[in-house]
DNA sequence: TGCGATCACTTGCCTGGGCAAGTCATTCCG
DNA sequence: CGGAATGACTTGCCCAGGCAAGTGATCGCA
């Protein structure tokens, strides 16, 4: 009745609900709880995070984009508020005047070791904790393989 | 130095950034496709293969919301839309003037099964292709673990 | 050297979604 | 029976993010 190469079986359907289930309800709930306790979302901690990691917390930000899995739009106008915030500040690079690089402020870096905590620990309720060592290194094993595969459809061949 | 309760190990911040990868991008990939192909997005497409399934293609719009993880503004505004390309008709459930029924059109249906393929190709490419059986296996035990927290916690108490 | 091409970012416009308030139907309870 | 309480949407307002066009800076090549 139904092509084998169109359709999921019973099995995979039952996966890729889970999965779905997963990639909505993760960020919401990393969301709500960033939101509540830091005012942030889950995107802009993880922006304040890659720039924290930086050498002299600095990055261009064609750079933080790219990292952080976001447009420069986005990102550009995400830098705006955080200035407005005083948590980064934005200057041209002295050696590529094209080029803006972003520096976290001590209140960013403040602001973010404040909220570190909160969010690591939400991670680990929501992800870690309903894991045995065994699963979690199972989980490890086949996420790397689906994270490869959707990052070489993101850098290469948007293909759809 | 650091409070073991409170940071993640080696391990689990490799699974991490790949589950923060597959959780932003994953998404993303399946609403480029959808959009290119068919219009709409993954969300959308969602939304309409509830409501095939669904008992003479209708349902009460809470309840659709409900299995959806929709809020219902956002639904109703999604079905303002979909009313617009004739793809649902909506009317008052005749049993209890409160509730309103979604019911998918033949139009609404067609272009349902005209994106699937499509749709299942690509979640087969980026999902299961790149998985041994074992792996598929080990993927689905996790997962399910994790999303059965993330169910909980959207049900009762989104303590963040 | 100078002018067009490229690059990094910014801005404007538009759409989708969240939240809170409003509307209408039903139920509860005196 | 009637008014208050509840429930199921719907609407208005606001903000974040996508895309396309605009702005400077730098590069390439004649």
């Amino acid at each position: 009745m139904d092509e084998p190469s169109t359709w999921l079986d019973t099995e995979q359907q039952d996966i890729w609900q889970d999965l779905l289930t997963v990639v909505i309800a993760l960020p919401a709930a990393l969301d709500r709880q960033l939101q509540r306790d830091a005012g942030m979302s889950n995107f802009e901690y993880g922006v304040l995070a890659r720039l924290s990691m930086a050498h002299e917390a600095t990055m261009r930000l064609s750079e933080l984009a790219r990292v952080c899995d976001s447009t420069l739009p986005r990102l550009s106008k995400l830098m705006d508020r955080f200035e407005a915030r005083e948590w980064i500040v934005r200057r041209v690079d002295p050696s590529d005047g094209r080029y803006t690089l972003a520096t976290l402020t001590d209140g960013g870096r403040r602001q973010l070791a404040e909220s570190a905590p909160g969010h690591v620990a939400q991670v680990r309720r929501l992800v870690f904790d309903p894991l045995t060592a065994v699963q979690r290194r199972h989980l490890g094993a086949a996420l790397s393989r689906v994270a490869d595969t959707l990052r070489r459809e993101t850098d290469c061949g948007p293909t759809g």
